[in-house]
DNA sequence: CGTAACCTGTTATAATATTATCATATTGTA
DNA sequence: TACAATATGATAATATTATAACAGGTTACG
């Protein structure tokens, strides 16, 4: 029964990494790591993760470590990846589809059951196995499987409405991929946004940073 | 000649998002926006928006508050949006055909001069005004073009080794959609991981953490 | 022109997050 | 079995981040 009230959103973000690494350690039969070589491995500090996993429980032992296969199979419990949140896609652009192509859901906790779209070019095409539908069908549909998360790759002046549709449909768990910050006005709903632009201009101002203080510093004749 | 010495990461990560708030207000023609205004459109404290703004110099004026238009722009320096970085893209998959032709480069600091990839049936192909080369040519491009960044959609497993190459070729920034963490192991590169994977298990457990929360508060009869 | 309302930039305080320390338990080995 | 090495979980200390408070300048308006 894991204490998992009240886990601060820096953990939360962390728990997928350590996922992934104790996932590659079993690929290559470790089947024991202690907190410091899992941290040398991760860049992290050994307090870090020992403090991270204890919000959860106790699932070292001391004088061992950790049991690897253990430990993945815990924090897959944690994120919740073993019931599978039935979810629909919305918008089959070239984003929406390369999503539904390209994840693992079920191996991450969802299962993809419909997708939707309002291009009469784009309904009807297969995708994945699924059939891409009509929008105009997505609340029969929605009372018919009850799916309690959507994926939006939808263009940004239509994200506000159409989640608060789904919102009334009785889906409010959204990964957001469209350019509009879902987190506001949405009380009672559960968001991740993804903000790939975001992300790219960060990259931006880290390149600048970094040239910047190379320039400064003189280490190299690289600059021009 | 702002002072961007050793800003937060935490503070850096906002920046995008005041600039697509500031870009929004611009359209709607508001010329000008106090720290509480725009705390309550972006759900942030105004105390936040001014000690941010504040890292990179005095934007504002007592008793007026920010003109949208200069901020807009004072920002879009500070990210160095206006100078366009040279980049390639390697992997032209489902993933790396979207994301060419998905994003706007010109708009975020970056402009897109080549793409690679190694399946005989994918070179070739047009994508965003450009052809798909062999990855054989990779080298010679970059002497001759010398690109400064490059967006990774290929597979992890080869992640690393291509990364390497790059790095000798003088492209020491990275974009990466791989599943492999490229901050490791590379010292002297700017790397900005983007795990998709990582986001949906972290979307899995709030989902998982507010059922389980509403449950136990009994707050809805919708649990089943 | 004077005054009340407003708002920034800065400094101070509070809240979070990360790292270090330590008591205690297990392992492995002679 | 005894002891050195190892490693956890808990607690304490430090660092970072976010919020609040405030002094001083600006605007709006009668």
């Amino acid at each position: 029964m894991p204490k998992n009230e009240g886990v601060s959103r820096s953990v939360v973000r962390r728990l997928p990494r350590y996922y992934r690494f104790l996932g590659d350690l079993l690929k290559k039969d470790v089947t024991r790591i202690s907190s410091r070589e899992l941290a040398q491995l991760m860049q992290l500090t050994a307090s870090q993760i020992r403090q991270d996993l204890n919000c959860f429980g106790g699932f070292g032992q001391q004088g061992y470590g950790y049991n690897v296969a253990a430990l993945h199979k815990e924090i897959a419990n944690i994120m919740g990846l073993n019931k599978l949140n039935g979810t629909i896609l919305l918008g089959a652009g070239n984003l929406g589809r390369t999503i539904a192509k390209h994840m693992h859901f079920e191996s991450s906790g969802f299962r993809l059951e419909g997708i939707f779209d309002v291009n009469p070019q784009i309904i009807g095409q297969a995708l994945n196995g699924l059939v891409v539908q009509d929008v105009a069908g997505l609340s029969a549909f929605c009372e018919a499987h009850r799916p309690r998360a959507a994926i939006l790759c939808i263009p940004k002046e239509v994200a506000y409405d159409c989640a608060k549709e789904l919102m009334a449909l009785g889906v409010n768990c959204f990964w957001n991929f469209s350019h509009y910050d879902l987190t506001l006005n949405f009380e009672g709903a559960v968001v991740e946004n993804v903000h790939l632009g975001d992300s790219l201009m960060t990259l931006c101002y880290q390149i600048n940073a970094y040239y910047a203080d190379e320039e400064a510093t003189g280490l190299s004749g690289k600059a021009k």
